[in-house]
This record gives C-alpha cells, structure tokens and sequence, in this order.
RNA sequence: GGUCGCUUAGCUCAGCUGGGAGAGCAUCUGCCUUACAAGCAGGGGGUCACAGGUUCGAGCCCUGUAGCGACCACCA
C-alpha cells in the first residue's frame, strides 16, 4: 500500500537495494535480443558526485532503462579514474602534513599510500550515484589502474611504440612547477591577468645607441641569448648582425632577423629567451642559439645573479627590476593584461620549459577518427559540436604522455645502461634486446591519466583479449554522454584509440550535455562556494525530483541553470502522481475483476467516448515519447509525460472517472478501473526511465497482471486503435466546459448554483448522451436537454457555439442580459477575425497555389466551421 | 585573432523538416469540491534583440548590426 504522504526516503533506497538483488541492472546476455551499451565517463575515484555528474548520470540511466524495457540486452558499465596529478597531489598534500615528502617514502611506499587514499576516499561517489538511482552494473565496474586496464594500456603502449607512434623528445613542453611535472596542450586553462609589461632597453655594443624591447616576464632576461627583428623592418634594417649588452650579466648578444617577429607590435624588438618561451624556443633553434636556464623546474633561480640565486622567480622580479633600473634598462612599466596558462588541476601557472618527454605522434592517428565523424559513422548530438573536435583534430599537436608522477601507469621502457636502447616492453625484460645487458632500469615517468581513459570503451570490455564475451557483446558501445568540455580531453583520444586498437569506432554517437550553472548562471566552482551538492538535493526533495529538474524544459547540449524552483515544480508533480495513485487504487474494483475485464473480446464496445478520447491521447503521447528519446529529445519528452498526466489525465479523465467510480453501477466502475489503471500504467512505464523510483513503487501497487517489476517491464507500444471522432468530441467539450466555467468565475458565480443545459446538435447527439451525467458534473447543471433541431431556442440564456455543438444555459438571473450580449460581442469578434484570417490566407493566389494541399483543405474547413458558428453569435445577437 | 552559440512573458527556459506564440515560477480573481491547499478553477502578461532579404507565409532560412557567453590559438 501507499503511503498517505508522498515521502520519496520512504522507499527510494530501499528500492534500489532490491533492484540491485534482483539483479535487474546486469545485461541479460540473451543472444536473441540486440545489445545496448554505455561506458560511464569514469569520475575521479576520489571525487564526490556533483551536478555535472548527476545531469551526466541521469541521462544515461535514462537511456539505459528505456533500451532495458525495450528488451534489448543493456550493459551500462560504470567505473572510475586515478586521476594521476590530482590524487597524487591530495597525497602528497597529506604527506607534508605529517612532515613528510614523497621522496622521503620512496616509490613503493607511497604508491602504497595512494592505494590507501583511493580505498579511503574511493567508491564513495558509488554510493551516491546509487541513490540517484543510477542501473549499471556495479559487478563489472573498472578502475583504470586495476590489472586489466593497466594491461590495456602497456598492450596500447607497446602497439603505439613498435608502429612508430610513440617516441621520445626534447621538446618545449608546458610545465606546472607545483605539480613538478609536464601537462599536456589540453591540460592548459588560459586566463587573463593584470600584469606590466616592462620595457628594457639593452646597449648596442661599441655604439650609444640602444635597442628597446619589451616582457612580460623581466627576469627571464638573464636567459636572454639575442634580439630579434623582422627581416623586412626598415627600422632595424641596419641592427642586424650587430651585438648588444645583455645588462646585469654583460653578455653579448646578437641582433638577429626572424619571421616570427610582429613589426605591429611594441618598439618591433623582441628579446630571445629560447629555454623559457615556445617561440622564443623556436626561433633559437632556427638560428642555433644558446639555451640559457635561468630558473629550474620549481622557478627556482639559478646562478646567473648572485643576489637572487635560490629565490622563486616572482620573488626574483623586484630585484631584477630595481637592478635595471639602476643601470639605466629599465625605459618604462606600462599596465598589460594579458593571458596566462595555468595547470588545469593546480591553477599554478605553467612554465613552457624544454624537457625530455614521451609523445604520441598525433596527425595520422587523427586521420580516421575525423573521416569517422565527417562520413557520419559516429554522430555528435547535437551535431554542432563536430566543430569543437573538427578544430581540435584537424589542428593537432603531439601529445605529450610522460608525467613525472608515480601514481599511474609507468611507462614501460626499459633504458640500458650499457648501450643506452631503449626496450619497450610489458614486463621488465631480463637483457637488453640490443646488447644483451642486464644492466637496465625502467624509465621512472607515468602516463597521462588520460592514456588509460582513451581506451575506457574497449579496456573495459576486456581487450587485449580480443575473444573477451563482453568485447564481442558490446563493441562499439552505443552511445558516449558526456559534456561538451572534455570533447578534446577524452572524446577525441577515444576515438583515435578505438580506431587503432579495435580497428572500429568505440561509438556510434555522441551525445553532449551542457554543464550545470547556479542560479546566476555561473560555473560552479569550489573557489566561489557555489557548488550544489546532489545529495543534498534528493535528501531533500528525492531523486526522483533532482532528476526531473536538471532535464524539464532543456536543450540537448544547452547549459543549465540551477533553479530550486525547478525541483518544487519536480517534487510536486512527484506529489501529484503519487495522489492519483492513491485515488486510483483507492476507488478500484476487485483486481480480479478488472483482469477479467481486459481479457474480454468485447471490451472495445463497452468503452464510452471519453475513455477512447484519453486512449487516443495516451497512443500518441506512447509513439511521440519513444520518438524523442530516440532522438534524445530527453526535455521535451518529460514535458509531454508531465503535461499529460497532469493536465489530460488527472484534471480531465479523472474529474470525468468519478461520476463513474461514485455510481452505483459495477460494470461502469470495473471498467472505469480498467482504463484508469492502464492509462496510468503506461504513463508510469514512459515516465519510468525519468523517475524510475516513484513510478516503481507505485506500479507495485496497480492491478497485478504479472509479478514483473516496472523496471523489467515491457515498454508500451503503439496501438492499433483509432478513436480520432471521439478524441475530437471530448476536446469540444472541454472547450465548452472552460467557457462555463470562465463565465461563472467571472461573473463569481458559487459552485453550489447549478443551472439548466441545453445542448442542440445533429451531430453528436449519442455522445452527449453518454456522458451526460459527466456534462451535468462540470458544467454545474442541474439537467440536460438534448435537441436535434434548433427551432425552440431558449430566450434570455448564455450561449456557448462548438463546432457541431450549441449549448444553451438559461440565464435564470446567473448573469444579465447585457453581460450575456457583451460577451457574444467578444466572441463576435474573435470570430470574425479568424474567418477573415482564414479568408484573407485563402484568397491569396500564392497560398491556394503554393501551399500543401493539406494545408489549404485545413484552412477551409476551418473557414466553414468559423463561418457556422459566427452565424449562430450572430443570430443569436439580433 | 579564429570558431561556435545565445538574445522569445516579470524570472528561468521550451519551441521538431518554415503554416495560428508555449511551460514552470511569479502575479491577479474565486474556491477547504471526500486523490492532491505541495491543491482546484479562471484571468492578465510577448513588435520572438535590431535592420534588411528569401517565401504565398519567417521566432524558425540567408545577410548585416548590437549586446552577452563559450571554446580554440596566443604576439614579446
């Protein structure tokens, strides 16, 4: 039984706990049954759940439950990350507490401590996408450093290296000197900062003359190895080849011409600081420069000037500065904002510096996972954000995959001492393949954390072994969700990993969801507090209700903003359903006999107008909503379940259910229980997939057809009925029924006043006879006359005009004369201008010519239908 | 600098391949009608950013303008 009280912690947990004994959320691995399968983006293993996540999650369980019902065999497979930096910075945080250095511990110990953190801390945002309700199966779940995946990633390591597309450079690669590692192009977040740009100008040698240039970064000059100019600037046309002063260090430099060099730009000079800047780099290397350090991998000044050795860059700068100016460098310091790169993970800023790196050689790898989306193979939805990855991939750059990290994937290369090859293999061979060494020591970096991710779709499944039961089940995964701003991160490197290992797409599309906003609509963020914690949420209004609000009213792809209005509007509509439900059961026949009812072969017969009316509906509504999750109209699709079984079902079929359950006659109220309990069963199934725990627990209670829970029912499907006259029929005298009612409000006319009706029709004479006991009940009459013809018109009465329907109520001092005359006015009016809209739109040549023919057969009947009922306001006027 | 997106009711947003502007919240009026006051019934409220164009017909398609936002690149 039902609760009196909707109170979502009565039953969501426990719920869960029994869907997941059952069994229901592992596939079914019935080889008859096509397969279905989502690889959860795995998050932080020691993350917490927030509205990303519970957006993220809430579409695939969605998904995952509409295919489940359709009875496809569904694998949704959940799983987390280690996120290399992150975890390893959290422990290393906890280390110094304890006064204590990862150096101090040694490798080994503290991997240990990390594995501890990750068991600690781990598995705790499981726990909370239980309670959102999440169906993947939890017995398959991964974590990309366990044996399997860690597999994965030598087996992808190795294939890469020994195909040539893995090597080993000295590159200008970006550096976070808090994480003390490398990152990759992805891992950079550029934000503006208020900073100066310090003009210096640096003595031409032999001459009084000077050459100025300009930095953001003073200190660096101490790394200066030349100045640059364009070749083709008049200006410095006769610098060139000329030597300045480096000041403080009295290094000689040359003046040199680049192309790099923007004429536009400052004074046209640039100071070269090729150990220290991307282009600066570049242009050292065209014209074989020196590589002078002037900080290390912390920005840890070295001895290029005494007074600052040993200092941190920044505090470096002042002193640098002061010293310029006191030999006469400095011309000038003018306000500049300009973009910084930051660590994605750390917000330090990153240092390009040149290091020794691994790196995956990207372009021809890319090749085919563009061709995959450009000929539609693998679909983004919305396809807009094809743009995003085209830009990204079309544009790539190589990756660099080393991290001077111990938490992750160490790179399996094997250095010899003696010949210094390289081995590159999956365990530690015992002699150098080249030399036969024994003297061979691993190399000590990791893998980017994203490595591993890249291979999440397939790694999962099994692979390497190519004959794993689920790789053979599930590969290509169905559909990837995910955000739009980890398209570059993990999106594109899933695809190039798909498309060399597997030698197939890892997904057939793509779907992308917006990111979720606060109330302002501002990122939530730690460092502003404005997150919102998902527990919370359903701790206070139910998942069911959380789930409901991140997708009411949204686009695919859109962002969303976080609205607590959004989940009162949830929570009630949670509330409502959960009070039809208990009207329904409460007023219910014997279940017995309403089963015995549904197996008649005459049921069809029995069923009066206004069941066919909300059969109909219902069949529409079953076929629109398959429709939009299909095609990911996720938004849309609970708008329509929402409207219906609040504004069709519960305002309208209901109100119409009681005259019938309040009779005294049993077979109208076996069969009114018989439509209530499957109109409201199939819209708990269509809405199951949005809010699987209320429509669970309330399904249990409708009539028992068989003992199959909701979860692993069937999902409707179309039905082969046609009730279009009376779906119309009912829509007329809702209509009508508004009118009365609008009528009475305004006129404040008190419930208890029932008036006399008098409906005339030649058309739907049986229908108004049918329901006439519903017509008396919402039109507040006291009787009802039915006339055929319209000879004996009731003077000094309200007149409501229907296509096909007149309806008469005697005034009988409810309102006045000229009240009644004012409102035929209006609708007078309004009739008439929707037959000169319809009129005006039909003697258009272009339209009757141009236009469908449908659409011009529409616009005429309602021409004739306006003109009737005009006809009849305006009679009655006269 | 490049790319993409957004601009619709007081607020937050929907609006499918062009064919009579919608929801929720807020607001106003009237109701304790035995499922629901977390409710019921009724109402008000919009030059669909602006300017052109295509079309019989534009919120929707094209061009331009303005404001806002995101992503990518990154010039000292």
């Amino acid at each position: 039984m039902l609760e009196n009280k909707y109170n979502p912690k009565d039953f969501e947990d426990e719920l869960y706990e029994d869907w997941e004994k059952k069994g229901y959320f592992k596939p079914s691995m019935d080889k008859t049954k096509e397969s279905f399968c989502i690889m959860m983006p795995p998050p932080n293993v020691t993350g917490k759940l927030h509205m990303g996540h519970a957006l993220d999650g809430t579409i695939q369980d969605i998904l995952i439950r509409f295919k489940r019902m359709q009875g496809y065999n569904t694998l949704w497979l959940p799983g987390s990350d280690h996120s290399a930096i992150s975890t390893e910075m959290k422990v290393v945080e906890k280390l110094r507490k304890e006064g204590k250095t990862k150096q101090d511990l040694g490798r080994e110990k503290f991997l240990e401590e990390c594995w501890d953190w990750t068991k600690l801390y781990g598995g705790e945002i499981q726990n909370q996408q239980r309670k959102l309700g999440c169906s993947c199966d939890w017995d398959r779940r991964r974590f990309t450093l366990d044996k399997g995946l860690s597999d994965a990633v030598l087996e992808e390591f190795i294939n890469l290296y020994n195909d040539g597309y893995i090597y080993k450079g000295t590159r200008m690669v970006n550096w976070c000197p808090s994480c003390n590692t490398a990152i990759s192009d992805a891992e950079v977040e550029y934000k503006e900062e208020q900073s100066h740009l310090w003009h210096l100008r640096y003595k031409i040698k032999d001459e009084e003359k000077y050459v100025e240039v300009a930095t953001t970064r003073p200190e660096t000059m101490l790394g200066d190895t030349a100045v640059a100019v364009n070749p083709t600037d008049e200006r410095y046309k006769d610098l060139v080849g000329k030597v300045c002063i480096l000041p403080i260090v009295n290094r000689e430099i040359p003046i040199i011409a680049d192309e790099f060099v923007d004429k536009e730009f400052g004074t046209g000079c640039v100071k070269i600081t090729p150990a220290h800047d991307p282009n600066d780099y570049e242009a050292g290397k065209r014209n074989n420069l020196e590589f002078i350090e002037v900080f290390d991998s912390k920005t840890i000044m070295k001895d290029l000037m005494p007074e600052v050795e040993g200092m941190t860059a920044i505090e470096a700068r002042p002193i640098i500065v002061d010293k310029l100016r006191e030999l006469g460098a400095l011309v000038s310091i003018e306000d500049y904002t300009h973009n910084v790169g930051t660590c994605e993970r750390c917000k330090t800023k990153i240092e390009p510096r040149v290091s020794e790196q691994w790196f995956v050689k990207m372009k021809d790898l890319a090749k085919p996972a563009i061709d995959a989306i450009k000929n539609e193979d693998v679909k983004f939805v919305p396809k807009k954000y094809e743009k995003t990855y085209f830009n990204w991939m079309e544009n790539i750059e190589d990756w660099c995959i080393s991290r001077q990290l111990w938490w992750g994937h160490r790179i399996p290369a094997y250095y010899c001492k003696e010949c210094n090859h390289i081995n590159v293999a999956k365990e530690r061979p015992e002699r150098c393949e080249k030399c036969g060494s024994i003297n061979l020591e691993q190399d000590k970096d990791s893998l980017d954390t994203w490595f591993s991710s890249a291979l999440w779709p397939f790694s999962t499944l099994g692979w390497p072994n190519k004959e794993a039961e689920d790789l053979k089940t599930f590969y290509p995964t169905n559909v990837l969700v995910t955000a739009y701003d980890i398209i570059t991160f993990w999106v594109s490197r899933m695809m190039v990993s798909g498309l060399y290992a597997m030698k197939e797409k890892p997904f057939s599309d793509i779907l992308i969801h917006g990111i979720v906003r606060d109330s302002q609509g501002r990122k939530m963020s730690k460092t502003l507090g404005n997150g919102v914690d998902p527990i919370e949420v359903i701790e206070k209004y139910g998942a069911d209700a959380l789930r409901f609000s991140v997708l009411s009213g949204t686009t695919m792809g859109n962002d969303i903003r976080y609205m607590p209005e959004k989940l009162e509007q949830a929570s009630n509509f949670a509330n409502k359903i959960w009070n039809a439900a208990k009207f329904i059961i409460m007023n219910r026949k014997e279940e017995e006999k309403i089963i015995e009812f549904s197996k008649e072969d005459d049921l069809e017969e029995k069923l009066q107008v206004q069941d066919k009316w909300i059969l109909n509906k219902l069949n529409k509504l079953v076929s629109e909503i398959t429709n939009n999750i299909e095609k990911y109209d996720l938004g849309i699709a609970i708008d329509k379940i929402y409207n219906f079984m609040w504004n069709e079902f519960c305002d309208w079929y209901i109100e119409m259910a009681k005259i019938s359950l309040y009779s005294d006659d049993d077979n109208e109220k076996i069969k009114t229980s018989y439509v209530l309990d499957k109109v409201f069963r199939t819209c708990l199934k269509l809405l199951h997939p949005f809010m699987p725990f209320i429509t669970s627990k309330i399904y249990d209670n409708l009539v028992k057809y068989d003992d199959k829970d909701l979860m692993v029912s069937s999902w409707p499907e179309k039905e082969n009925i046609d009730y279009e006259k009376e779906e119309d029929f009912i829509e007329k005298i809702k209509e009508m029924i508004v009118e009365i009612r609008n009528i009475r409000a305004t006129k404040n006319i008190h419930p208890s006043k029932k008036s006399k009706l008098i409906f005339i029709t030649n058309k739907y004479e049986h229908e108004i006879e049918e329901i006439k006991d519903i017509l008396l009940k919402l039109g507040y009459g006291s009787s009802l006359e039915i006339k055929v013809d319209n000879k004996e018109i009731p003077e000094d009465s309200i007149n409501i005009i229907q296509e096909g329907i007149e309806l008469y109520i005697p005034q009988e001092g409810l309102i006045d004369k000229e009240e009644e005359t004012k409102r035929l006015e209006e609708e007078k009016k309004r009739l008439e201008a929707e037959v000169l809209r319809c009129e005006k739109m039909l003697s258009n040549p272009g339209f009757v010519n141009k236009a469908p023919k449908a659409k011009v057969e529409e616009e005429q009947e309602k021409l004739k239908n306006y003109k009737d009922m005009l006809d009849k306001v305006l009679e009655k006027l006269k």
